[in-house]
DNA sequence: TGCCCCCTGCAG
DNA sequence: CTGCAGGGGGCA
């Protein structure tokens, strides 16, 4: 599910909720989703979180657990501060845990931190926290695209080692640029002006110009509204986004271009779901 | 580079 | 019932 906007939203929430916690118990209740020795993290303290691309890492004394969330993945924190007269208000999503919990952390404190995960493809890695394992676990991804070295330049060169395929899959590509998925993809697109399907070869330095902003204020939007939810996203707290109130395109099909007003189009490009406004959109 | 796979659930 | 859903790894 998560893409930049989502992982960062959770990254923020997380940072605010677990520093200084240490973990009391792990529950693994779908090892699959869980690499690694969970006996290990009993006691440790959390110093850091942080996000890299899609990847959401905790910090631990000696410790670093890389997160993925992948389609359906949630990480939701349940402390006091979430009960309000004895009640939860994590009502989007029920109590923990549920049918989809697949890890439970409990802090000393008596906070639980909640990994769901309905499809069941994400996971959580434990790994050793030396910074050469990590630089070579997130080493292939591309450039964080909302940080300053990313330049509409190092777009371009990263985008044309695939020239003939159409801009809207490459974006999608983590070592080209990381983080962008594909809602994200397709409004990118659209702040560009730019018609999804056309091949990255093609593209003007103008148009490449466009694209690198598109993709900023894409992602920027997509966290100041707190991500996306299209079925499953939370952040921190249980609370979804509301960035697809604000999409131009993305699950738009067949509504009117806010734009412009023309109807919004679907189409199918490697398989995914691609929205795009006709005549906003050139090649 | 393209296809299949990992899973579950929901809309049509 | 089929196809589709915020992702991405492994394989030919």
């Amino acid at each position: 599910m998560p893409e930049l906007p989502e992982v960062e939203t959770i990254y923020l929430g997380l940072q605010k909720r677990i520093i200084g916690l240490e973990i009391k118990n792990i529950k693994l209740l779908q090892p699959k989703s869980f690499i690694g020795d969970s006996k290990l993290l009993k006691g440790k303290k959390v110093l850091k979180v942080w996000r890299r691309a899609k990847i959401l890492g905790i910090d631990l004394d000696g410790l670093t657990l890389l997160i993925h969330l992948k389609m359906s993945g949630q990480l939701v924190f349940q402390g006091k501060e979430n009960f309000v007269g004895g009640h939860p208000t994590l009502d989007m999503i029920g109590p923990m845990p549920h049918k989809h919990t697949r890890v439970v952390f409990e802090f000393n404190n008596g906070s639980h931190l909640y990994f769901n995960d309905l499809r069941r493809f994400g996971w959580i890695k434990v790994i050793g926290n030396s910074k050469l394992k990590i630089e070579k676990l997130l080493g292939n991804l591309g450039p964080e695209p909302l940080e300053k070295d990313f330049t509409w330049q190092i777009l371009r060169t990263n985008l044309l080692r695939h020239r003939n395929m159409p801009v809207k899959v490459v974006l999608l590509d983590q070592k080209v640029v990381s983080g962008i998925g594909n809602i994200y993809a397709s409004e990118a697109c659209f702040n560009a002006k730019l018609d999804p399907r056309k091949k990255v070869g093609n593209l003007t330095d103008g148009q490449f110009k466009k694209l690198h902003k598109g993709i900023i204020k894409a992602l920027s939007d997509g966290i100041r509204y707190g991500g996306s939810t299209r079925a499953h996203f939370v952040d921190a707290e249980g609370q979804k986004g509301y960035f697809l109130d604000y999409a131009f395109v993305y699950g738009r099909d067949k509504k009117p271009c806010k734009k412009c007003g023309s109807l919004i189009e679907k189409i199918q490009l490697v398989g995914r779901g691609t929205y795009w406004c006709k005549s906003c959109q050139k090649k």
